[in-house]
Formats: C-alpha cells, sequence, structure tokens
RNA sequence: GUGUUCGUAGCUCAGCUGGAUAGAGCAACGGCCUUCUAAGCCGUGGGUCGGGGGUUCGAAUCCCUUCGAGCACGCCA
C-alpha cells in the first residue's frame, strides 16, 4: 500500500507539472507547525533558485492546481513560500480503512531475506548480569522487526562455551573434588549422568577460580591446561564440560524466559572448534594470513582509512585460537549450514573496531559472498542514578535475575492496593507490567547511547513508559468489550470521517505506521518504534478524554469510533509486540 | 598520539538526509473523576541547542576550529 505522504506527494507533484515545474518540488512532509497545518510543501523556495523566481511568486502558480487535489484541502501559502495544507477527510478515512484491511496494516515488504542475530552471548557457567540485559532486548526486538518486515529470522544466542573460563571451572572443581571420576585419565566406563555440580555452585566456582588465576601462576597454568585438554577431546573433561553446559544452559533458558527472549539456536564457540583447523589452512593458503610478530593475521586495511587499523588475529604466537578465530569459524559455518543474506551482531559498542576487523577479514577472504550483509550494533552501558556502571546497594554486580525480581515486586506493590484482582492474576499481571517497563525503558534510547537504569523512574510509570503504553491498550480494550457486550460486532465497524481534531489527529498518526516500519528497519533502532507508540497513545488518550463513545447515540459514527480504536489497538499489539512484551486485559 | 561517540530545560532524553515559534517525560505550580480504568487529560513556568567562525534566503542539524567527557586502538572477550 501507498505510503500517505506518497500518495498526497503524487497529487501535488502533478500540480507542480502542470505549472510548469519539476514534479520533485511536489515533495510533502508532515508540518512542523501543527497550530498551522497538517502538511506542508517547501518546493516553492526549493524551485527558487533553479527557475531564478521569487518562491511566492512559483507558489502562486501552483495553488490553483493543489486547490483541485482530492487528498488536500484548505491550502494557504505562508511568506517566504510555504504551501500549508490539510489533509481532506474522507481521503483520509478511506485511508484508514484500506489500512485496517491490509496485511500488516499496509506494510508493504521487501524481498525476503535470510538473516542472522546474533544476540545474548552470555557465558557459560557465569550468572547473568545486568550487562546481558541489553544484548537480550535489543536483540530480540531486531530479530522480531526483521520479522515482521517479511524474512527469514533466525536467533542464536552464541554461548561462550570454550575458552579459558571452562579450564578455570574445571580447575577449581578439580581442586575441591579431585576424586571425581572425570580426572581418572585411566578410566574407561560411562560417565555418571548427574552433574557433580549445581548451578548455584558453579556460580561460586567461577568467580573464585578467576580471582586463583589472577594472583598464582600455577592455578593459572593448570587451567590452560585443563582447557587445552578439554579441547583437545579429553574424555573426561569433556563429560564434564557437559555437564557444566547442561546445568548452565538450564539455568540460562529460565532467566531469558523470564524476559520473554528466545533463540531457535543454542550454538557455541564450541561447535566450531573442529572446522578452525580447515579454516585457517584455507587462509593460509589463499595467501590472506601471515606471520606478524610471531602471530598469524590478516591484513585488513584501506586506502580509504583514516585511523589506523591494526590487522585481524587469526592465531595468537602460541598457535592457540581466539575470540576473532571462533568468530570467523562461526561466520564460515553459518555460510555453509544457513546461507545467510545478513548476520547482526549485538554486543556493547567498546568491540566496534574488533567486528569492523572481523567483517573485513570475512570479507577479504571470502567466507561470506559479495552481497552479504554484516551488520554490529554496538550498545552503551547500562549505567546507575550515579552515571556510572549499574550496582547493587553494597556495590557488587547486580544480577539480571535479582534485578527482575526487584522490579517485579514493586510493581506488585503498587498493583495490589485499590485493585479487585485475585493474588494470581495480580502476580501474572505485575510481572508483565515490570517486564514491559524494563524493555520500553531500555529500547526507548538509542541503541548506541549510554543509559541510565533508574529503577524508580521505571516502576514510577508515568509518563513515556511502558506501562503508560500497556494503560492505554487497556483502556481501549475495555471499550470494545463493552461495545461487544452489547451483541454488537466490532470487527463489523466501519471507520468514518473524522469530526473533531483529537480524532484526526488519531488518525493522522496511525497512518505513519509503514513508514515509521521502514526507518526502524532500515536503522535497526526499535527507539523508532517506541517514539511511534508513544506518540499513537498520546493521540489515543487525547482523543479518549474528548469524546463519550459508549454513550454516542449516532450509531454509524459510534460504530466510526469503534473501528478507530479497533486499528490504533492491533497497531500498538503490533508495536508492543515487535519490542517483545505484551498488554493484560486489565490493570 | 590516532580514531570514534557524544555535549540540547534543574534531571533523563527526542529532534540531526537544513525550513516557520527547538519538543517530550520527570521534578515544581494550577485546574479536571455522580459519566467508557485519574497508571489519565488540560494548563503555567523553565533554553546563549558547550564556545567561536563559516556556507545559506534560512543552521540544534552541514563544514572548520576550540573546550569538555566517554570509549577503542595485535596475542582479553
Amino acid at each position: 500500500m501507498e505510503k500517505i505522504l506518497e500518495a498526497v506527494g503524487k497529487e501535488i507533484s502533478q500540480a507542480f507539472v502542470d505549472a510548469g515545474y519539476d514534479a520533485g518540488l511536489g515533495r510533502v512532509t508532515w508540518s512542523n507547525r501543527p497550530d498551522l497545518c497538517e502538511l506542508q510543501c517547501n518546493g516553492a523556495m526549493a524551485g527558487a533558485k533553479m527557475y531564478k523566481k521569487a518562491p511566492m511568486m512559483i507558489a502562486n502558480d501552483v495553488l490553483e492546481g493543489i486547490k483541485n487535489c482530492k487528498a488536500v484541502k484548505d491550502v494557504e501559502i505562508a511568506p517566504p513560500g510555504f504551501l500549508n495544507m490539510n489533509f481532506d477527510p474522507d481521503f483520509l478515512a478511506d485511508y484508514l480503512r484500506q489500512m485496517a484491511e491490509s496485511d500488516r496494516f499496509g506494510l508493504e515488504t521487501d524481498e525476503k531475506k535470510k538473516i542472522i542475530v546474533d544476540y545474548g552471548g552470555p557465558n557459560v557457567a557465569k550468572p547473568l548480569h545486568v550487562g546481558h540485559l541489553r544484548s537480550a532486548v535489543i536483540g530480540q526486538c531486531v530479530k522480531n522487526l526483521c520479522r515482521y518486515m517479511g524474512h527469514e529470522t533466525i536467533g542464536d544466542i552464541h554461548l561462550g562455551d570454550w575458552g579459558l573460563q571452562m579450564g578455570l571451572v574445571i580447575t577449581e572443581i578439580k581442586e575441591r573434588q579431585p576424586d571425581l571420576i572425570y580426572f581418572d585419565e585411566s578410566y574407561e566406563g560411562e560417565y555418571p549422568s548427574e552433574s557433580p555440580v549445581t548451578v548455584a555452585e558453579l556460580e561460586e566456582i567461577y568467580p573464585t577460580a578467576s580471582g586463583k588465576s589472577k594472583e598464582d601462576e600455577d592455578y593459572k597454568a593448570k587451567a590452560m591446561e585443563a582447557t587445552f585438554k578439554l579441547q583437545s577431546g579429553v574424555r573426561g573433561y569433556r563429560a564434564l564440560w557437559k555437564h557444566i553446559l547442561a546445568v548452565s544452559v538450564a539455568d540460562l533458558k529460565r532467566n531469558y524466559d523470564d524476559l520473554s527472549v528466545d533463540f531457535e539456536l543454542w550454538k557455541g564457540e564450541s561447535d566450531v572448534h573442529d572446522i578452525i583447523p580447515g579454516m585457517v589452512q584455507y587462509m593460509k593458503d589463499g595467501g590472506y594470513a601471515y606471520i606478524s610478530e610471531g602471530a598469524l593475521v590478516v591484513d585488513v586495511k584501506e586506502d580509504t582509512d583514516t585511523k589506523e587499523m591494526p590487522p585481524c588475529m587469526i592465531l595468537k604466537s602460541d598457535g592457540a585460537s581466539l575470540y576473532n578465530t571462533t568468530d570467523l569459524a562461526t561466520i564460515m559455518d553459518r555460510m555453509k549450514n544457513y546461507a545467510p543474506d545478513r548476520m547482526i551482531y549485538l554486543t556493547d559498542k567498546r568491540q566496534n573496531l574488533y567486528f569492523e576487523q572481523v567483517f573485513r577479514c570475512a570479507k577479504k577472504t571470502k567466507l561470506i559472498g559479495e552481497d552479504t550483509r554484516l551488520d554490529h550494533i554496538g550498545f552503551g552501558t547500562v549505567n546507575g542514578t550515579d552515571g556510572h556502571a549499574f550496582k547493587t546497594r553494597e556495590g557488587g554486580v547486580m544480577r539480571l535475575e535479582n534485578l527482575i525480581k526487584e522490579i517485579n515486586d514493586k510493581m506488585y506493590e503498587k498493583m495490589s492496593d485499590g485493585r479487585d484482582m485475585s493474588e494470581e492474576e495480580a502476580r501474572k499481571t505485575s510481572k508483565q507490567i515490570a517486564l514491559a517497563a524494563i524493555k520500553y525503558g531500555d529500547l526507548s534510547n538509542q541503541p548506541s547511547k549510554d543509559y541510565i537504569f533508574d529503577i524508580d523512574k521505571f516502576t514510577s510509570f508515568e509518563g513515556d513508559t511502558g506501562p503508560y503504553i500497556l494503560y492505554t491498550i487497556v483502556r481501549i480494550k475495555s471499550i470494545l468489550a463493552k461495545y461487544a457486550e452489547t451483541g454488537r460486532d466490532v470487527s463489523k465497524a466501519v471507520i468514518t470521517s473524522p469530526d473533531t481534531k483529537q480524532q484526526k489527529n488519531l488518525m493522522l498518526e496511525i497512518t505513519k505506521f509503514s513508514t515509521m516500519m521502514e526507518t526502524a528497519y532500515e536503522e535497526l533502532a526499535p527507539n523508532r518504534i517506541c517514539a511511534f507508540i508513544y506518540d499513537l497513545a498520546n493521540s489515543f488518550n487525547g482523543f479518549y478524554h474528548e469524546t463519550k463513545i459508549m454513550t454516542e447515540e449516532d450509531e454509524a459514527k459510534q460504530a466510526g469510533y469503534i473501528a478507530l480504536l479497533s486499528l490504533c489497538k492491533n497497531i500498538l499489539e503490533t508495536g508492543i509486540e515487535v519490542l517483545g512484551f505484551t498488554a493484560p486485559d486489565k490493570m
């Protein structure tokens, strides 16, 4: 379906052409002076130079033509040459009726692509903390967005399950339980099916081991040896590792479930271990990789660089692989098994340069095709109200689980007074609202910026917040339910032409949906969706306060309201669904 | 040092492919519930868009310069 500004612009352009001017001058934009008009065209001023004519003269030349356009009315010229106009109400109503009947509200989708979104990135045996929040929340939203735009989209968690951290954990387990069968290298029988460690233990084991290795050289050497043994396939180590992995993954799933975040693939660094030697050989054979300062690197400088671009390291000087190696191998693996058109990575923005190197390397070494697109969305840090990295009151790292629980509890407290709801329903609803508060609070910021995670602000749910959006949806649902109770069918109601300013405002806001979605997708910017649904919710609330819907006596008019509300609700719900949360029926 | 992101109301942030009077939310103050959920709506106050220069009919937006902050710059991930 044609976007509304294009539909209007086409008519205006024709008016320019008829008066002897360039069609491009007929571009129409939303007015930036809503007090004066709804639409504006700056073509007369833009054309002044081209035609060496005063803007006012050009404006006068096209005025009559624009007056005949069906889509607009109230055309006026304002100095120095603005063409101000309003939508024709019938045109607008007709446009909305078409939106209501179209798939995706008339949003046109591009050619279907296959996209892998790489987000989450937790490490096995380490609990999730606030730092993991953004990758999960933004990543899930980006995935939903790609999917809504019609693309085949695969989310991959990309577990950190293979590096030194695993060696550290294994070493610490060995210190504590040296008699475990996994450490008996002469043992050839079956290993137990029960894990020798629990999640709770793992969460304490890793920091302990990490601390020890920083102070104790011997310990560190043991950890490196354990890492090596694991990677070279020592049976007992592999078996123990599998237990750690399983225990950890089960816990991660539970945590991500609470955030309504899910993954199609639970692949990890370990999954590409076996293809690394082949890839390295390929890079050597292709003449891409060479030894520099003892390490194997690929040069990724480009002539247009204005900055120093260090080479992309493939192997360390001791011959061991590193993050780059697994990331490149993962790209190779994905190309072979999924052949995606595009891969999108979500990590902390401090890794910008790193990903630039990896992407260039993948392109240069032809791991990807000419048209394969690699993107990195680097997001900012989550800070506390003091402007520094988010910490607990005691100054420690805030676990994601605790943070969510704290917000859930606060939300429940605020909800329980004055609402007639069962305990169970209140719990469920408060969780739903809490999730909206957390996700909206994150997504409404530009991904690349640091933002302040203010628990009080997030649970206060006034103004530009997730709960405000939910509240608006609940209000609409409530009216629609009341209308249905009278035995009438909401889906049979038809949108009518607006007769108040508030109603027209709401309708105008709705028409911006498809342009907004395209922009959000193009920029991979969830904050665009937030801004839109906030504006839409505002417009609805303005309309709501000025209009008595259930007591309206004119049946057709009332049905028009109902149809408009229904469309508004569907769009709001689509918006929050892409953002990654849902609305309750009551709150 | 090189590169990069950023600096907008007391606070948190939009706006940035140049357009008219720079917008929200919070906080402050004042109104609106016998009527569809007041988690709402309406209104008031609050700004040298870090500073300076340039391009332009027009600059928060583009260019240059300067000050300030964060981050990254081969064997971590």
